[in-house]
RNA sequence: CAAGUUAAUCAGACAGUCGCUGCAAAUUUUUUGCAGAGGAAAGUCCGGGCUCCAAAGGGAAAAGCGCCAGGUAACGCCUGGGAAGCGAAAGCUUACGGAAAGUGCAACAGAAAAUAAACCGCCUAAUCAUAUUAGGUAAGGGUGAAAAGGUGUGGUAAGAGCACACCGCAUGACUGGCAACAGGGCAUGGCAUUGCAAACCCCGCUUGGAGCAAGGCCAAAUAGGAACUCAUUGAUGCGUCCCGUAUCGAGUUCGGGUAGGCUGCUUGAGGGAUUCGGUGACGAUUCUCCUAGAUGAAUGACUGUCAUAUUUGUACGCAGAUACACAGAACCCGGCUUAUGAUUAACUUGUAUU
């Protein structure tokens, strides 16, 4: 089943932190960049970040955060034991949902093929 | 049909799959059921409730408001009325108290900007020879945002409320109105009081401060600490100042409150309907409904059908594609302001037809 509860959000300062000390992988696309570490559970877990700087109205910013989250729940079984922090840039609020969808869930693939050498997944 | 004015309503609908938040029930950790953004949730510009600050006291200062009456928990809001202004009209707009309490200011231009004044002009007199000096004048010219009532007749050296008629203005009574105010009616006055109070100011009314990160409870760590008794007149604080007022130093006895969690938290000046009162804002009455409570912050995604708009292709039956405004609750209400897609109704003006 693909569900998102708490489990899989990051919730404190401290564990946001040791995403930005360590980051083993980072994303860089147009509109947005992705770190990540591995954690020792077996869930992932997202935090997301989108400053009012870079998307000026909440009605946009929810909806991207939205959309990354559905993104992350549906591919989430690939990429186990790692903690990601998705940050968002300008324009990201001008894509439509299914250019929205095909740019980031091609991104999980990448993280899979750089991180595979270190990782076993059951 | 076109242009405009004023109100009101809606914010695509339904079904399925996956997911999130809260509540309830079961079973014990997973299921099932129910509920889950707005008219502006926005700006944070006013006014309250609620909470704490020391008993939230007195005075000064400061700030806000300002036609009248009513509504309201309250307001800078709303309703009705008055006045002034804008518009051809429907209608709209207004910081709309006081300038004879005092002070101040009125750029440039202009002769002069407020105890009036005299550049050109007009008139008189003198000199002198067509200009100068002295006086009178406020009709004409020019300047300005603004120039000390207007028009006409008489009058005069020329003129002037100097006099008269009409209009305007001021004051007083009277009439109407709760009042603001109104009155081509009455009396008095020859006209005084130029404008600016969004200059100071005066008058009247209002205002203590800070905010749910308020505040309360449970509580790892670490240092200060609390109660009682004794001593004392300087410091600190009460978020503008003064008065006023609270706390402190030593000894004894007790304990403490940051991370985190819970609470505050959603039943309320609540919504809907009926009847009655009121021009209306609104008030009263009875019945009925319960309708978000997140906190790295839920309210979403995908698919299908129908509906709306645009557009492409049309065999005029339809088929395909695209789009669907402004915008996201954070303690809660009442307003204001700004953003914005439609639809409907009433009214005004113009045109065409009958």
């Amino acid at each position: 089943m693909y569900y998102f509860s708490k489990k899989q959000k990051l919730l404190s300062k401290q564990s946001y932190k040791q995403v930005f000390d360590n980051a083993e992988i980072k994303i860089s696309r147009k509109y947005f960049l992705i770190l990540a570490r591995r954690n020792k559970q077996e869930n992932a877990k997202i935090g997301i970040i989108i400053s009012k700087k870079n998307i000026k109205h909440a009605v946009n910013r929810n909806r991207c955060k939205r959309l990354v989250r559905e993104s992350f729940r549906m591919n989430q079984d690939k990429i186990k034991g790692l903690d990601f922090i998705f940050l968002a840039r300008k324009g990201l609020d001008c894509l439509k949902n299914k250019e929205f969808y095909s740019e980031i869930d091609s991104q999980w693939n990448t993280v899979i093929s750089r991180i595979n050498p270190h990782i076993f997944y059951k």
